[in-house]
DNA sequence: GCCTCATTTGAATATCTATTCTCTATTGTA
DNA sequence: TACAATAGAGAATAGATATTCAAATGAGGC
């Protein structure tokens, strides 16, 4: 057969199942020719460039900022989410809404969640997740201890606590502080049953949900020598550490910089955290770029939910 | 959930699914939904409008101009077929290889084909036509004796014999003069077995190949007092007859033009074509638009073969 | 607050599509 | 001319997708 007419015969298919919307077997009958050979002819014109489908991404979203992430840095998978200015509070809220749609559309029957508590980006996304009507999760449980004056860490157990109750599940809490005074006071704590009750479902989580921090200026600025020895920071950054996640230190590319804090602080370590299948780092905004960068290179998260202007930076494109 | 977000969400499965060409069970485990959710958000992708899909006709093809047709005269399948000049013997072979490209990726097993023989774009379409490995039709039936002197004549039944030997069909020949000298001597040809076999056999006639005459010129030109009389061509024309299927004539809107003629006429009426399942009508170049119209126009054919210059004019686009 | 109606969801399944298999036929090669 | 390798078509069927159904949820309305 004449290359012209199976084109057009091609085209003629292709728009009697596209446009028209027939069978398959509509259009053999209609044609005389077999279904087998509908749908070869239909795979030959999309071959031939006869069809062609186009994903026209709705304002606001980004597939392929996403794309490009997933791609550079290895990620399952990445949302970004719309923002309208870049200001903190702006993406904090994009990126929380954000990452409540993702958790929520995302979270399985059984699975065992885990919490890396102090975080305004958990925060805000515990805050939009909706109540899930049937329970969901088995547990939910609590990564790192509280840090700070009693009130900011009970702020860490009720947002545990919180996610806990949206989802129907069992809270694990941490009832300590995240940095113990020192490691011998830190094996004083995890003594604690419940503590230890707690550490040992680290390995049973299905999905970690954790902030992204970023040593300079905010860790810095914000202890004011109160949990961490001048000290210890001091030497953390000049070893490097450009961010954290539960508090476990990383490099510009992502390896761990280790110190005298691990010894004190109680939560998931790094090497745990790598062994959870479902990483979801939940950060965004300029001043945690470097620390988000080095998270996503030391593969330390396989998640991301972050706002489009960091996105962008990631992936050295223009903002806008 | 927030429109956004399902629309990124719409987005994200359409890529994955079309770009990617994941299953949409393989989506399913990685999003964590059920499949009958992508389904649907595939589709609902598609009413958003956020998934496209574009047909380009390849170059030499006309699905508009087919399509257009097909709307305008409630056509059921038509084939425009490129053609680089607008010449009568270009046109006649480009609608000849397009007539026999259809024809023998529509033949179906069991047809009982008609044809009206004396026709350049039939004799073309048959010319164009490859043997067929297998035999298909059952029957080839003459639709029209043979016209003219006994040479044309018997280049009629060729026609016949050879398309039947082309498909394996069984020959039915009309072995008889197109156009009896009177009607008393129709009756007495139609009085004939062979004949009258192959005139029983119009009725289970499936597809009927036929071409399109002009009246003006042609016909008057051609005839030059031979089968017909001035008189009965004036009658016609005067009548309003434009053209002729079978020597079956019709006016400008399709409508029977009845006359002495037909009593002398051996070969298929209009009213008997009317009641084949498919009538393909085969004809192109300006001299026959009117025509071809009237065909048209009156339900005549149901399929049309033509050219590119042919059918734009009946569609009322420019030529191009 | 409680009920009704309209939606939404996933499991089961019906339907549609792609692929395999086999047969036929064709093309290039000796 | 005959032969092997290649290509192409449809029938059967494996596989993928759409739809149905039942259950559950949410949004008004009283």
């Amino acid at each position: 057969m004449s290359r012209i007419y199976e084109l057009r015969l091609m085209t003629r298919v292709a728009q009697l199942y596209y446009a028209n919307r027939l069978k398959q077997s509509e259009i053999s009958t209609r044609l005389n020719i077999s279904q087998a050979t509908i749908s070869r002819l239909l795979k030959r014109a999309e071959q031939e460039g006869i069809v062609r489908v186009t994903i026209t991404p709705p304002r606001g979203t980004f597939p392929d900022l996403e794309q490009a992430l997933r791609d550079r840095y290895g990620l399952t998978e990445v949302v970004v989410a719309d923002c309208f200015q870049e200001a903190e509070d702006q993406i904090l809220r994009a990126i929380g809404e954000a990452a409540g749609h993702y958790f929520e559309s995302t979270i399985g029957d059984d699975e065992v969640i885990g919490l890396s508590s102090w975080s305004a980006s958990l925060l805000a996304m515990v805050e939009a997740i909706h109540p899930l009507k049937r329970a969901k999760a088995k547990k939910v449980v609590q990564l790192l201890g509280g840090i700070g004056n009693p009130v900011v860490q009970s702020h860490a157990t009720q947002l545990t606590t919180r996610l806990a109750a949206l989802t129907g599940a069992e809270p694990m809490l941490l009832s300590a502080q995240g940095v113990a005074a020192s490691a011998a006071a830190k094996l004083i704590m995890v003594g604690d049953a419940y503590v230890r009750a707690t550490m040992e479902q680290f390995r049973h989580i299905t999905v970690a949900l954790v902030g992204i921090g970023a040593l300079q200026p905010s860790l810095m600025l914000w202890n004011s020598g109160n949990s961490f020895s001048s000290d210890e920071l001091h030497d953390l950054e000049a070893r490097g550490a450009i961010g954290d996640v539960c508090l476990r230190f990383f490099d510009a590319a992502g390896r761990p910089v280790t110190g005298s804090l691990d010894e004190r602080v109680i939560g998931m370590s790094l090497a745990e955290l790598g062994k959870v299948p479902r990483v979801v780092g939940v950060a965004g905004g300029a001043r945690k770029l470097d620390a988000i960068r080095g998270a996503l290179l030391g593969r330390i998260v396989n998640v991301l939910i972050t706002d489009k202007f960091t996105a962008a930076r990631l992936t050295d494109q223009d903002i806008s």
